[in-house]
DNA sequence: CGGTTGTTTGAACTGATTCAATCTGTGTGG
DNA sequence: CCACACAGATTGAATCAGTTCAAACAACCG
């Protein structure tokens, strides 16, 4: 994919990606669904800026986001139409190519294919991670675990001014399974043990270690 | 991986894997947990015969089911040691290869490494359906829709002798995050609502269509 | 300014857990 | 063949975590 002198050296993994994939520039505005569950997704997409949720639904409306994807991560083209769909949590830019031209750069860079199954697997790890949370963890664990995931994966910084959440309560009731109204107690819970200090969205972590000990969370599954 | 004339046609998927990747097999009895979670995974395991659980535990010694290999399916080897360990569902037969021969039958077939990310593509397509049922429906939905996934996958009988189901009523609360209590308690309430029926293990559907229904079951996901 | 999205709080309700006990089937060793 | 152990299934009663419904409030944006 990339000769040993035509590529700078510290370009990082996703800027490989977007130098090597021709593609579109999408643009979409938060809370916009940018594909419904059921339709084809004969595209491969790039986050370059923003956040993109998974999300599937159930019969009664219900939402339940799958899966995150944070800038710099992709949504892989699918043979069948599958049964996520695609929302904007923030503002995004996407970068869609064509299921040929991903292909043809897939078989043309063995460390672009290497890339893309290290993403899977870490993308498996983080959702088997989340099924243990949802499954058997209590409402105030799994909003903790969600708080640590979230810092670890932007790259907070967990002791000084913290995180700034990129999440409405409604979106975290919607990873983590419940309602927005308990979202809202176990936040207030969570700041009334000390373990976090809040001012609108941003999360200032006073006790990490011990946020971490509550949420059961062990950054390993994260590499 | 396979020359034109050097293979049988019919030979299935699991065949084709088992033929071209040198192994050991290993047995495994019911219950024995296979590699425990945080072990080093750095072998590729094909399921001959049995099932096998990918698990996860919580901090209080709660167990989760987050992934299952049904004869036929893989485990795949990975970087860093996983969080999940392994259980025996059911006897279980094994063909287990290093990383190293696997990799290197990987680089050699290309119909390989489309058969693996097929298959890694439609494990994470269940994965999300598990977090939308352990996530967003109520527990006589979640069993249901293990039954209706169950017979999918196993490929059973969905009108006439039914369903023999490898898994212990723990185990069905092992994989839908609740109480072996009240998987029993549901089970009861399907079987009143003449759903199924029930002899021990064996499963007949009574009304197929209702019950994927009650289960918000689409077995699209499944392929 | 008005409309929309998001947050907060209270009170009543209920689905599911917890704890505890009993019962069944199955395999094992004496 | 019986006795025993063990995994699994079943049932009941008390409790509680989390939902539901409803309403008010704050913050944001064009």
């Amino acid at each position: 994919m990339y000769g040993p002198s035509t590529m700078p050296s510290l370009l990082s993994e996703t800027a490989m990606i977007e130098y090597n994939l021709p593609g579109r520039i999408v643009r979409v505005a938060p809370r916009r669904h940018f594909r419904e569950p059921f339709e084809p997704a004969d595209e491969f997409i790039l986050v370059r800026q923003g956040l993109l949720g998974l999300y599937c639904t159930n019969e009664a409306g219900g939402k339940q986001i799958v899966s995150l994807r944070y800038s710099g991560e992709e949504v892989m083209a699918s043979e069948f139409p599958p049964a996520y769909g695609l929302v904007a949590l923030a503002p995004c830019e996407l970068l869609v190519a064509s299921k040929g031209d991903f292909e043809e750069c897939l078989g043309r860079s063995s460390p672009f294919l290497q890339l893309l199954r290290r993403r899977a697997d870490r993308h498996a790890s983080i959702s088997y991670e989340w099924l243990l949370n949802n499954g058997r963890r209590d409402t105030i664990s799994r909003v903790a675990h969600l708080l640590c995931e979230t810092a670890v994966r932007t790259d907070a910084d967990k002791a000084g001014y913290g995180l700034w959440l990129p999440f409405s309560q409604q979106t975290i009731a919607d990873i983590t399974g419940q309602t927005a109204v308990n979202v809202n107690y176990v936040l207030n819970r969570l700041e009334a043990l000390s373990l976090i200090k809040r001012e609108g969205r941003r999360i200032e972590f006073l006790n990490w270690r011990e946020l971490q000990c509550l949420a059961g969370f062990r950054p390993d599954y994260l590499q």
